[in-house]
DNA sequence: GCGATGCCTCAGCCCTCCGTGAGATGTTCA
DNA sequence: TGAACATCTCACGGAGGGCTGAGGCATCGC
């Protein structure tokens, strides 16, 4: 990459725009305190709902919508407690999250 | 980190919620395509203002707004064109990007 | 079986943010 | 000097997204 200014007056009117969709929708996500303190707790193993609603100070169909989105987008899913499955613990889909961390690495690099 | 289910059938309501206001002010920056889009341009080294609106295909007016926030980020600077000093050439504040990077990462690693 | 618990979905209100237009500043050129 | 250009700032209107409450489904304990 050239960090020296262009010597020509005329600005250039090729550039082409880049492709920053998957970033963008990554973002859309992330730009969300409690999603975003979801994912991050979810790095450190499976979490319940209540579980993510006591520690985020919110209620728990607050959290469900959040967790909707992200299991539209593919970033999580649950499976039901052994014991007792009244309780649905969510995890991450790591090649799912590593593709969504790729591409919002792509626009900062 | 455990990828096992807890064998307690209680919740564990000593969680912590993570620090996540970073990650969540840059992902806000990224949310928009036009933002993220300069971003990303501005990886291969400087480029104007009118050269980024002919490029997204929008007024430079609003791609001043966006800069606008990226400034107020610290994310980027401009610096006027040496021999043509209408032209306003913004660049990125690598170690800024850095560490907007690295929150962002840390939430998704 | 019955109540309590854990979780989900949906509609509604509210707030924030984006795009636009107008006006202002600074620079270049004739 | 004046016109054209490049850019900035601000207020406004509309659209999108979050929080809430109500209602419903599934599971567990008595």
């Amino acid at each position: 990459m050239t960090t020296e200014l262009p010597d020509v007056c005329e600005p250039r009117l090729n550039l082409r725009a880049p492709d920053v969709t998957d970033a963008v929708a990554t973002a859309a996500l992330l730009v969300d305190p409690i999603r975003a303190s979801i994912l991050r707790m979810l790095a450190d193993g499976p979490v319940c709902v209540c579980e993510m609603a006591a520690a985020l100070g919110a209620r728990e169909n607050n959290i469900s919508n959040h967790l909707a989105k992200l299991r539209d987008a593919g970033l999580v899913h649950a499976t039901r407690h052994e014991t007792n499955a009244r309780f649905l613990y969510y995890q991450r889909d790591e090649a799912v999250v590593a593709a969504a961390r790729a591409a919002l690495v792509d626009v900062l690099r």
